[in-house]
Formats: structure tokens, C-alpha cells, sequence
DNA sequence: TCGATACATCAATGTTTGTTGATTTATAAG
DNA sequence: CTTATAAATCAACAAACATTGATGTATCGA
């Protein structure tokens, strides 16, 4: 599901159809608060579904929706061990985000 | 309507409320293919919206709507000029949502 | 002051998203 | 083999979002 994104101007990043639907899908992902909350919960290390549900008071299926939602758009990796599956942070992922993010602010930096 | 993110560990901020409202806000500006691709048409200075409505291939109400939700977001300013307004990127947000992203990143990169 | 232009806003509508509770699948233990 | 636990998936529903076309507002030039 995962696509990633080639080293390549913004502007041109932003006029490639397939780029510009894996960065929504990025930023869609990251758009929801219980996401967000997901999201800090994973900056200590990998978690099964039930401590996240646990640490964040949400019932299991409305977790299983956004670990979804955050796999598919490759920010997180899920392993599973046994009954549990693990759910962690992809640095890969969160760089391509961070250079992004950067070379727009650079871009909007020099034009205005 | 825009609230800028203190500087704090993301650990933290992805606990407080506000902060979470904030940037999935921001996110949610940046989840969607048009406003990406204004995004893109900002990068080289700023443009009235005849300009981005041309440039685009949209509708003016579409656009106002998109613009707004970028706005609101913090993530653009508007400045009237005479009969036109023009639209130009917020290098400090995009500062903001780097440092952000980045520092997620440096913690899933410790731990992961 | 009248008409034209640029843009925002609104109402109506269809689509997408998030939530809940129930069901299903997979694994493990007794 | 039966039961219990972890998690994914599904159906139903409500809320949020995006689009369209129409209307409103501000500015400018004649």
C-alpha cells in the first residue's frame, strides 16, 4: 500500500497525480486526534493493540480502524507475536514526511 | 484561529488537547489533493485566486472553500489588493510541522 | 451611480469518515 | 476438542467533508 515518495522538487511532487494522492493518504492519516494520540503512544517503543487500547480508554475495533489507517499509509509496521500484534513507528517514513515538510517550508521561505 | 505549537517534547504534545486540535488541523489542510496542489502553485510566490482558479482547473468556490481550510489551518495568508486576494504560503508554520515530524521522527528512530 | 470583476458565503446534495456493537479469524492453553 | 483471548472485519448509523450553483459583498472603472 505504501508508495514511496522519489527525491524530486515540491513543485514537482505536487503536480504527480501518485504523489499527490500518497501524501494525502500521509497526512489524512495524521489528521485525527486518536491517530495523533496513537502515534504518541508508539515514541516509547512498539505496542500490542491492547495496551494501546488501554492507554487511550478506546474500544478495540475503533483502534483496529486507525492502526489501519496509519498502516496504509506506511507509518506504521504491524508484527504479530503469538495471540498479540505489535504495532511501531516507521522512521522511513517519518523522514520522507520531515524532507517534505522541509522543502516546501524552504520553497516558501525564498518566495515570500 | 491559528495557534503556534510550543516547543516540547512530541511525547507531550501529543498529550495536550489543544496541541492535538492544532495540528490535526494542519494535517487535515494538508490531506487533500487539491489543497496539496495549492500547496505546489504557492511555491513560486504568491497568487491571487483567479490565478490558482486558472493554474487549477477549478471552480471559485471550490478554490475559497480550499483556501479557507489552509487558512484557518495557518498554513496560508490572504492579503487584499484591490479587487484581488492573494494567497501566499506561512514559512513559520511549515517550520513548525517540520520541527514537529522531525522530532516524532528522532524518537521512533530511538526506540524502533 | 452603474456595470463589471474578484472573491466569500450559503443551501442543497452526495461522499467519505469515524463510531458502535456483532461477528469472524487466529492463536494459545487446558 | 473446547474454551478463552487478541485482533480484524463487517453492517449500520451519524457526523464531517467536498462539490455545485446561486447569492451576497467589496472594489474598481466608466
Amino acid at each position: 500500500m505504501s508508495v514511496s515518495l522519489p527525491a524530486r522538487t515540491p513543485e514537482k511532487t505536487l503536480e504527480r497525480s501518485a504523489d499527490l494522492a500518497r501524501l494525502s493518504r500521509v497526512f489524512h492519516a495524521l489528521s485525527d486526534e486518536t491517530r495523533l494520540q496513537i502515534v504518541g503512544k508508539l515514541l516509547t517503543g512498539e505496542k500490542c493493540v491492547c495496551e494501546l487500547t488501554e492507554a487511550l480508554d478506546a474500544t478495540q475495533s475503533r483502534l483496529s480502524f486507525h492502526l489501519k489507517s496509519l498502516k496504509d499509509a506506511g507509518l506504521v509496521t504491524d508484527r504479530r507475536a503469538g495471540r498479540w500484534v505489535h504495532y511501531a513507528l516507521r522512521p522511513d517514513t517519518l523522514s520522507e514526511i520531515t524532507r517534505f515538510v522541509g522543502s516546501v517550508r524552504e520553497g516558501a521561505a525564498r518566495c515570500c
